[in-house]
DNA sequence: GTCTATAATGCGATAGAC
DNA sequence: GTCTATCGCATTATAGAC
């Protein structure tokens, strides 16, 4: 009584935003070599020619695929940076695993394709944008001189440090991977704390 | 008189070792899924069954390239670390990009394929052991205190946030990287000067 | 909106001649 | 060591029935 739809086929959700979905998780169980047309119709339940319905060609649905992950990221962090130790939530959003495979895959899709290029190039600079925000009312709580530690700067250091662990725990190399975490992890409580230098 | 080889064909190496390079220049410029038995053997001018004479399967070739690749890697680390600054080397090693794009497929094949992402581990830590010794020595150097400056973590630091700009700079993403380079290379300066606190 | 059927091409891998 | 030829299967994309 709830959803005021038609009928409901396997979960309810609209055939597209189905192939998104199983587009998706091929390409995070399989690499994106194995997102084809037939694999991912298969996985969302239809048949092959149904993705040419609904997307033009495989490239426009890979488009699609990263403009919805990319929306779905993005309110992520506009929520949990608000909060009160915007530098610790940032150091963990960006330790999130869930999106780290799916992710390599489009950075190397978007070395080969423009498309894909321009999109993840979008997405890249809204959210440093916001993240650096974010780390710029930090720091300026803390006192500290923005023209010795640019928010940007600082809010890439611990984004791109946190993305790179899980990266690299992806493909299981974890060396060194406690020392640096404890390492970085001790200096953000120092951040967090009163004023002081750093 | 100097190359006491057969003939020489298109550029006197082998024909084992012009596919390897054939497939990694594919690689790098169209990525991994175009790096096919047919595109590979026609890139080294030779017939695409002979590809199979060389290598059992395509992924036995995939993990040569990559093998073939870390050793000129580590054999460039190994000299280099050795000089009078480090920190500062191994910042500009990995802030080299020839081997950005090339890096980034392994890393999205490693997700989906053992035995490349079993090479691509053995790979990262024999680097990573070299990379953290040369900073131990020159932490030491500095009189730093090695529980509180990990040489692993330091490393780490410098190394990861050096590649992760190239990665993004190879997608065309550029925003905040002048103001983190600054940072970071401030940062080694200071370093690099006799004692003091850090 | 979903299907069947098909065109045109490309794939990994093998057999066997030279 | 390099080739030709081929098997069996997958691919993107389109045409057209329902």
């Amino acid at each position: 009584m709830a959803t005021p739809r038609k009928k409901a086929a396997p979960a309810d959700k609209g055939t597209r935003q189905r192939l998104i979905e199983a587009t998706a998780k091929v390409m995070r169980d399989e690499g994106y070599a194995a997102a084809t047309s037939r694999r991912i119709a298969t996985e969302a339940g239809v048949k092959q020619a149904l993705v040419y319905y609904y997307f033009p060609s495989m490239d426009d649905l890979f488009v699609e695929v990263l403009r919805a992950g990319a929306e779905v990221s993005l309110e992520r962090m506009r929520e949990a940076l608000t909060d009160d130790d915007p530098l610790m939530t940032l150091w963990k959003l960006n330790s999130d695993p869930r999106m780290t495979t799916l992710n390599t895959e489009f950075m190397a899709l978007a070395n080969h394709r423009k498309a894909i290029r321009a999109e993840l190039k979008s997405f890249a600079e809204r959210v440093r944008d916001i993240e650096a925000a974010a780390v710029a009312v930090a720091l300026r709580a803390r006192g500290l001189d923005l023209d010795d530690h640019p928010p940007v700067a600082i809010s890439m250091l611990i984004a791109q440090i946190a993305r790179s662990l899980c990266n690299e725990e992806a493909v299981g190399v974890t060396l060194g991977h406690r020392e640096l975490r404890e390492f970085v992890e001790r200096r953000l409580k120092l951040l967090a704390m009163p004023p002081a230098d750093a």
